[in-house]
DNA sequence: CCAGGTATCTTGCATTGCATGGAACCAGGT
DNA sequence: ACCTGGTTCCATGCAATGCAAGATACCTGG
């Protein structure tokens, strides 16, 4: 999915990440501190959740000002210093909330496309 | 879900239907028509979907407007007449699409909030 | 005639993904 | 010393979307 691509499928992709990509970026610091363009790369090889940098940074302050995580700068062999973001306590709540809410979510729009809508209305 | 909920659990959910409501609704015009109270019963049965009057309307508006469904009045036994909606072509056809796109973004989700992310970085 | 249920729609706001652009740090070649 | 490219961070402005709140209108029954 190339950028700038305004495709119906494109379209269906952006608006489908809506929400859901913060709370991946949190599952993805679930086991250890992450940086940006990290992140970045993970969502990139998952293919489904590719996305830019413009979306991700913005999104990492929303969660450091909810104080969803918290950041620290770490040196780094190949380049500028990183600044890597970690789960709070609230965080890995909010995670954990996700992960409960997603299954009944998911199983809905399930049902929706490939449950039949009968004519004649559910059973009268 | 009441009305007016601002839990954490709540806000979650919202953000989880944007961009697919939509697709929801097209979803439960795929066999007949079906008019806007109506579309919001079935959305609230279905749980984890519910929203109100002030998503639908203008989400109707805007499927009118990119000609992805046809409105025709009809006439009701009890209440003042109802706004049918239709799919066009082009509703199928981006239902369709959304139909093929859902899975590989579901599964990705899936994959993030269930496989471990080691702190050793993936097989070096 | 008016109260309540059914049905439609508008307005304004907050949130969010994204394109675009900019800045800083480091290593290697010339 | 200079410059090119890779890496990393961030800000600004726009468009799309869900939602609360409110408005309008039709019909039936008291």
């Amino acid at each position: 999915m190339e950028p700038g691509d305004s495709t119906k499928q494109a379209r269906a992709a952006a608006q489908l990440r809506k929400g859901v990509l913060e709370y991946c970026v949190l599952a993805l610091m679930r086991d250890r501190p992450r940086y940006g363009v990290e992140l970045l790369h993970a969502l990139e090889e998952s293919g489904a959740l590719a996305t830019s940098q413009g979306t991700v940074y913005p999104l990492l302050s929303r969660l450091r000002r909810d104080d969803l995580v918290t950041t620290s700068w770490q040196e780094s062999a190949s380049g500028p210093p990183r600044r890597y973001y970690a789960l709070t306590d609230s965080g890995r709540a909010a995670l954990d909330e996700f992960t409960r809410v997603w299954p009944g979510f998911r199983n809905a729009v399930d049902a929706f496309l490939t449950t039949p809508h009968p004519p004649t209305g559910e059973i009268v």
